[in-house]
DNA sequence: GATAAATCGCGAATAATTTCTCTATTGGAG
DNA sequence: CTCCAATAGAGAAATTATTCGCGATTTATC
């Protein structure tokens, strides 16, 4: 049987990747014994509360009910109740969660109370427009930019100065950075990722279709349009015989 | 028992919520025979393989295996074989798979083929790279650009010249574009997305945090920066203890 | 041609995630 | 004070997604 070696090359690549796969993102870097495996799932939904739950906050409101929430993202309530419930935060019976609270614990649980410093590779179109954004909410600041063409360097871009990508590694280095934001053309993508790793960084938010291959220890996380964007496109070009009408028929809002 | 009505009462929200949620996004549109319910994570996942595919193309290959794409994107060699498996492209043992037949496969399964029309609204920041991406290898074209702000209408941006919001619902309907893009401030996110539906659109591409309250007809796809960041500093916030030293150890490359 | 190595493909097993069911609280209405 | 409706919470069940195991196929090599 020639079969059985080959279950174990493959059985190898498989173990060998395991640490860096799915859900593991996560886990295999968390040895905190808080954090018990979060289904990811979960975990990327919870920014969406967050976003409500601030909404509501501004509306005056001081709690809320997993079954507005639900109602409110088109989710099923069980699954909300299951998702805040990650937080520990305790809900009463008729009367919803308190929002303050779980804005908090959200906040906490996610690592947004407590700044991450980033810095951003790639000043094009898509690195301006991130710069521009405020990622305060989000726990995230950029506190450097580069980019390696020569005209870029040294313009000021939303109040920060491009630096020239030969700074890069010590940058990071210098500054304990842990976060790199790659928004240079996919093929640039691994030379620029090896430098952050160079520096040190312990992830990194990829917006490049590059699939990057970098040390095991360093996190990797896709920003990526083209996922989404198959969902959608998938759906009209498949379905779109039986999608509903061009005039919408009147529904309960 | 009062329960008994109670689990009525739930019941219901989610059976009305059914038809929206998860997985079935996809398939409650989806009535054509071909489509088999569709895994959303293979989905999700076929773009990266185009992408992997085309460059292989590119450097003047014929064929690849699954345990080529699964190394490179560090995937489960089985997952890719499944995934693979939905294009009904069959692979042969010892060689693997042709390489041009698993791209046009992709394209097609992914309605890549065929360019979809949109319209984007929200010239802003993100707005504005988005114009200036080519998504013809996506299987998009962004025919008009929308803004409300007086100084921005009639600018020319990346080859388009903006219009007035005012135009928004009959350009579409006129056109008969099926999806529209959202990039204006989440505060607008719903009053543009409505007036999209009541032109005729299909589908929305929601950059925005506005959780969208449409018709269940429309098919509203998040295109989420917040629930990748969510992965990202939850791991460097609650596992960094455990994260490697800064000076990475040397790795198999 | 026989043999070995790589890989596909399929069905089974496992794991993860979502949904369901039931019970217990809670606040408000009568 | 009692009843009712809304809701949280916990565990079971169902569903969905991933991973495994095995046989079959193909190519290269001796
Ligand atoms: N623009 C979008 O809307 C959009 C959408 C989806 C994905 N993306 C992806 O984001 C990335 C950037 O896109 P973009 O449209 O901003 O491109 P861009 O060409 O506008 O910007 C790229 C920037 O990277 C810089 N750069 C190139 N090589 C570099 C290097 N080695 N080191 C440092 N800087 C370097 C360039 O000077 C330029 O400023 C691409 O990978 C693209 O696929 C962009
Ligand atoms: N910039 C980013 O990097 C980034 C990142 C993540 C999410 N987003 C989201 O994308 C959206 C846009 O972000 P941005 O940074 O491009 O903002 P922006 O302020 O730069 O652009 C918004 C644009 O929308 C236009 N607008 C406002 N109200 C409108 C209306 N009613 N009708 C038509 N146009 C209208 C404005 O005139 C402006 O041009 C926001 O919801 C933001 O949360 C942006």
């Amino acid at each position: 049987m020639s079969a059985k070696r080959e279950k174990i090359l493959e059985s190898k690549a498989r173990k060998s990747q395991e640490e860096l796969m799915g859900a593991v993102t996560l886990e295999n870097i968390t040895s905190d014994p808080r954090s018990q495996t979060v289904p990811t799932p979960s975990l990327r939904r919870l920014p969406l509360y967050l976003r409500l739950l601030r909404d509501y906050q501004a509306q005056g409101r001081t709690v809320v009910s997993c079954t507005q929430l639900a109602s409110d993202l088109r989710f099923d309530p069980t699954q909300v109740r299951k998702d805040l419930a990650l937080t520990k935060v305790g809900g009463r019976p008729k009367v919803g969660y308190p929002i303050a609270e779980l804005i908090a614990a959200i906040e906490d649980f996610l690592g947004w109370r407590r700044t991450i410093e980033a810095v951003l590779v790639g000043v094009g179109s898509l690195g301006t427009a991130l710069l521009g954004y405020n990622f305060s909410l989000y726990g995230l600041s950029i506190v450097g930019a580069f980019d390696s063409a020569p005209d870029k360097v040294g313009q000021v871009v939303h109040g920060r100065e491009i630096m020239p990508i030969g700074y890069l590694t010590n940058f990071i280095r210098q500054r304990g950075i842990p976060m790199g934001i790659l928004t240079v053309p996919a093929s640039a993508a691994q030379s620029v990722a090896e430098m952050m790793v160079a520096g040190g960084v312990k992830a990194i938010w990829n917006f490049t279709s590059a699939a990057l291959q970098l040390p095991d220890h360093v996190l990797v996380e896709r920003a990526d349009f083209s996922a989404s964007l198959a969902v959608l496109t998938r759906a009209l070009a498949h379905g779109a015989r039986s999608l509903a009408p061009t005039i919408p028929k009147k529904e309960v809002t």
